[in-house]
DNA sequence: TTAATAGTGTCTCTGAGACACTATCGT
DNA sequence: ACGATAGTGTCTCAGAGACACTATTAA
């Protein structure tokens, strides 16, 4: 074909172009507030950050060293940010085959004080027990999971704060508005356990009452009751174990009902 | 602060950068299929697309030329994608203050042949009659409307099938899941004139349905009656008009009523 | 028996969905 | 009067929401 040609002539230094392109996640967990035996659980959604390092792996001095900032790196040419978000995942944390989301990209000019730079921000939701083996890397001097309540308080490096205050409302949306809130329960759950999840990010009373809660659960589309199988992990009494299963979910606003 | 030593010793050249940051634009309008009087219209959702020439503005050979393609081009250093995008869309078309949103970012290596150029995608929402001076520009030699239907059939540039596709999910969804069907509306409109809007996109019994459909619009919490106020430019019979408000839309699954 | 969570009985109210019917106007 | 669109009357059925009540178990 004639691309061939036109390719000949094209010239890649016409425009200037973006000195780097870079993917930052934003990891969530939940973590149990208290947990006691009998007692449906009480959660907290958590946020990991990464304490910038003071200097770099080669000993000069970082960039906004010594702040809070969401994990993340270069995208290499051969890969796409969502491929980059999901291998500095696995680097940074072990992590893999998990639920991860890219949501927005950051290119205000001025973001980043070393220059134009590109950053696509991704949201990734890792079950507690997975998280274990977090550990600081080369340019992070510690990595701690903040509740999203007070995450905002901390100083954040570059445009952080605002990439973190999205992340957060786009993970409210997306527990109340999807089923990703399976992500963060067992294969097998109470009503109660989903509920925990959920009021980490709302007070509706439509989900807060258990009594409306207990009932509602057993006419959602995309829950099945598991006949027969109960538990006694959340409550003396033997509670009914639900799993979500896959159904389109289509919720237009001129429909009343789903 | 700190940051300025560390500054000095950063080296952008450190990482292999892109060869090119671009906007690209989804234009969609709606066009009436027929219009008569005293009649609902009848409505087709129509995408805008450039046809690429076969040199550029030097002479030389014009990369993809001869195929259809989104409107858009490259992102200057001092402005973000979205800013792009709006400028380009009033270069390319001369509309302004229009619906515009961001909806996803392309950037598999290889998609595009010039080397590792990532493209932001957005769509655009103009009312026909802003549309009117559309023209060709530097390297388009044709502008024009595609029914959203048989679009992908055309011969495309790049990977703008793949970019199309997910606009034309993304502006369906967006219609029935939220309030931008104003944006195809006058002002104040009938409930067959929101009705034939939604039907470019579903054909859901509940919505296409003249009887089911005039009385739902009146429980709708973010449309009001505009009391007293008809018009008979959709039937002989004076017809309430209706307008939008703004409201909170929360459609969480776990409600099943809004 | 008590305390705690799980779950049901029942009532009221709203709205969905279907179908037939009425209303209003230009021609 | 006719034809076309707009809009209502009425019925049935499902489900939301509230509240009180019952069920099950460990300790």
């Amino acid at each position: 074909m004639s691309n061939e040609h036109a390719l000949q002539q094209y010239d890649v230094t016409k425009y200037r172009t973006p000195d780097g392109y870079t993917s930052d996640i934003a990891v969530f967990t939940i973590l149990p507030v208290k947990s006691e035996e009998f007692r449906p659980p009480v959660l907290d959604l958590k946020i990991m950050l990464i304490k910038r390092s003071m200097t770099d792996s080669e000993g000069r001095p970082n960039i906004e060293a010594g702040k809070w900032a969401l994990p993340g790196g270069f995208v290499a040419p051969n890969e796409t940010a969502f491929q980059s978000a999901k291998r500095e995942l696995r680097e940074e944390t072990g992590v893999d085959h998990i639920h991860l989301e890219h949501f927005g990209v950051y290119d205000t000019p001025g973001r980043d004080p070393r220059g134009w730079i590109i950053s696509n921000a991704h949201f990734a939701i890792v079950p507690e027990h997975k998280l274990s083996d977090r550990r600081a890397s080369d340019d992070a001097t510690a990595v701690e999971l903040f509740s999203v309540h007070d995450v905002l308080q901390l100083p954040l490096a570059f445009d952080h704060a605002e990439i973190i205050q999205d992340a957060v409302k786009v993970i409210r949306q997306k527990l109340l508005e999807t089923t990703v809130a399976k992500e963060f329960l067992p294969e097998e759950f109470t009503y109660s356990e989903l509920q925990a999840v959920l009021l980490t990010v709302t007070n509706d009373s439509a989900i807060a009452l258990e009594s409306a809660f207990a009932r509602k659960i057993k006419t959602l589309p995309f829950i099945e009751e598991i006949a027969g199988k109960k538990t006694t992990r959340t409550s003396k009494r033997p509670t009914q174990l639900y799993r979500f299963i896959d159904v389109e979910i289509n919720h237009s606003i001129y429909h009343t009902k789903m």
